[in-house]
DNA sequence: CTGAAAGCGCTTACAG
DNA sequence: CTGAAAGCGCTTACAG
């Protein structure tokens, strides 16, 4: 705010009205100890002149700045928006402000990043790490959004339980052969989902697990996963531990012909914006990213009286609580069918 | 920050070395009215008490508290993490730390989101407005991102230019029938976008406009675009105004048996994160999003000097500059090849 | 129920 | 070159 904003200060309504500062102070914040005429007449006047509370001198006097750090090293996650969405509606909900903690890109930055809302007096932080970045104690609270292998982790989906459900799904349409995607074996995240893909499959699937970062190592970033050869194996379902991914196996499997599902069932994590605009939907996984929020910003361990809206009381985990997952099933998943060698003609979509 | 800080403030480092606040002050802010081997020992005694100034303080004594607040009504954009991405690079460039404005998805609540940023004391606002939603004055600095055609526009990309150079592409490729894909009408970016299109694509070339939205109306949400009858039409090239509705068509195309981009060329716009994940890889154009949002920081009007990371000049755009796309060639564009009615048997792609 | 006073940590004229 | 003083707008014991 700039510097003109002269009338709209506690002083100016006391004047006005004639009555102290900290009569104001005290009506305005509700804490009863003004009768009820003075503070309606005193609320009355702060509407009236526009009163707005100056951030700065409540955070100088009470020593806290009502603003939580949003730290997510991996900005090119698909999923920052529903992420970013989500936190600032449940820290708004308990009074707070949300920061923007960027690492420019560079996972190493994060303790840079952390250090920077620090000196931006942030009250608290809540960071998504990637890839089993350890977060070192920063002398403020904190919460970790990661997977429940991660140690240190707060609160999180549960990605393992997660994984169970889609095993369970696949091989209940009949699956017997399915593949499973991950991106890099460094993620807590990756490897409980593909782990729990494993255990709801259960022992009559044979599966094979295809890790994206290692093979492009071979291959070159970018390369063809040789997807439809798998096909030709018999692998009738591809489990990919995102959506991200999910998307470029099925765009892989399209480019070379294959029918999803009808040849190849393909499904993801996440429930991503697009997930529902590619043809056919993907079938994933969701995470109640609004359950996950609250919890992380309750288990920072504060709460701003606030103001204005009065929160309906929401369900809170304990902490290191897994949140359920919940399964979208949506047209990239079909029961398997024999399909002839050679590539069936497919009907006129319209 | 929490309340226990006793011994980091100018008050230790003054008493610590027996001289005044104002002193330390000065000598820290490096405005050199202090003897330098006076601010030497001052600097040294704070770095070795660790100490971090109050901005909290520092905010109520100047008035301004060294936040801008970045308000992205859209939050389903996909566009979100590098966009936020490079405001937060270049406000921090800047000496300003990035508040989340969000408006619960609504983007009726933009004004309502602003406003929670104004009361959190923001020196200046930058907008990303959707579908030419008009902001009001909100008696802060504000800027917006937006398109060349909305009215109070500070900054963008000239999604008019970036059209015309994606349509000149198409029709050198060879392409002489193009539809034109947009979602929305009373996207300003996304008309530019278009019409821009049409210009490149010059009078030898008959297209098609096909919007989304109005489609949709008519067969309802998520269905078929119907994009393989265009293909049997003779169309064969397909230019969307995003990436988001590129993969749309891309997908529903390729679920059709079509084969990009030998029967059917994909473009979009934007560059988002997996246009390079999908098979074939998106053609698409992108933003400078860096040079954007150091230009919409800069159009705020302010600049704090910042304490250690001396900025490279960077170029800057007057108010209302277009910053120029880059066309980005991919697999999912080629030139057209007369394809025989039945459709073509593949070859293996391993 | 209401008020006077102190103080959060900083910066900024103003003296010296 | 250095310091004493005031004040940014609020909240919080403490009196009355």
């Amino acid at each position: 705010m700039n510097i003109n904003r002269p009338l709209a200060t506690m002083t100016a309504i006391a004047e006005a009205l004639g009555v102290s500062a900290a009569t104001v102070s005290n009506a305005l914040s509700g804490k009863g100890r003004v009768s009820v005429d003075l503070a309606a007449s005193i609320k009355a006047k702060a509407e009236e002149i526009g009163y707005v509370p100056s951030q700065a001198a409540k955070a100088l006097r009470t020593g806290r700045s009502g603003v939580i750090g949003l730290v997510l090293p991996d900005i090119s996650n698909p999923l920052f928006p529903q992420i970013a969405q989500a936190i600032e509606h449940a820290a708004s909900a308990a009074g707070y402000a949300v920061l923007i903690g960027d690492s420019r890109g560079q996972i190493a930055r994060q303790t840079e990043a952390i250090a920077r809302l620090l000196e931006r007096g942030v009250d608290g932080v809540i960071i998504i790490p990637r890839r089993g970045s350890r977060v070192v104690d920063i002398g403020a609270p904190v919460a970790i959004i990661d997977s429940p292998s991660t140690p240190g982790n707060t609160v999180s989906a549960d990605h393992w339980e997660g994984g169970v459900q889609m095993g369970r799904y696949l091989a209940s349409l009949g699956h017997r052969r399915v593949l499973l995607i991950g991106q890099s074996t460094t993620s807590n995240v990756q490897v409980d989902r593909l782990g729990g893909l494993k255990a709801g499959l259960g022992p009559d699937v044979r599966r094979e697990t295809l890790w994206v970062e290692r093979r492009e190592a071979e291959i070159g970033a970018g390369q063809c996963l040789g997807l439809s050869a798998k096909v030709a194996e018999g692998f009738t379902a591809f489990a990919a531990s995102s959506d991200l991914l999910a998307l470029r196996v099925l765009t892989e499997l399209q480019r070379s012909g294959i029918d999803v599902p009808r040849q190849a069932s393909v499904s993801g994590f996440d429930d991503l914006v697009w997930s529902s605009v590619v043809t056919p939907q993907l079938t994933t996984m969701r995470q109640d990213l609004d359950l996950i929020a609250r919890n992380a910003v309750a288990a920072l361990g504060i709460g701003i009286g606030n103001k204005d809206t009065s929160v309906a009381a929401a369900p809170m985990a304990a902490n290191g609580e897994r949140i359920a997952m919940q399964l979208i099933v949506r047209q990239s998943t079909a029961a398997p069918v024999a399909v002839p060698e050679e590539i069936q003609k497919r009907e006129e979509s319209e």
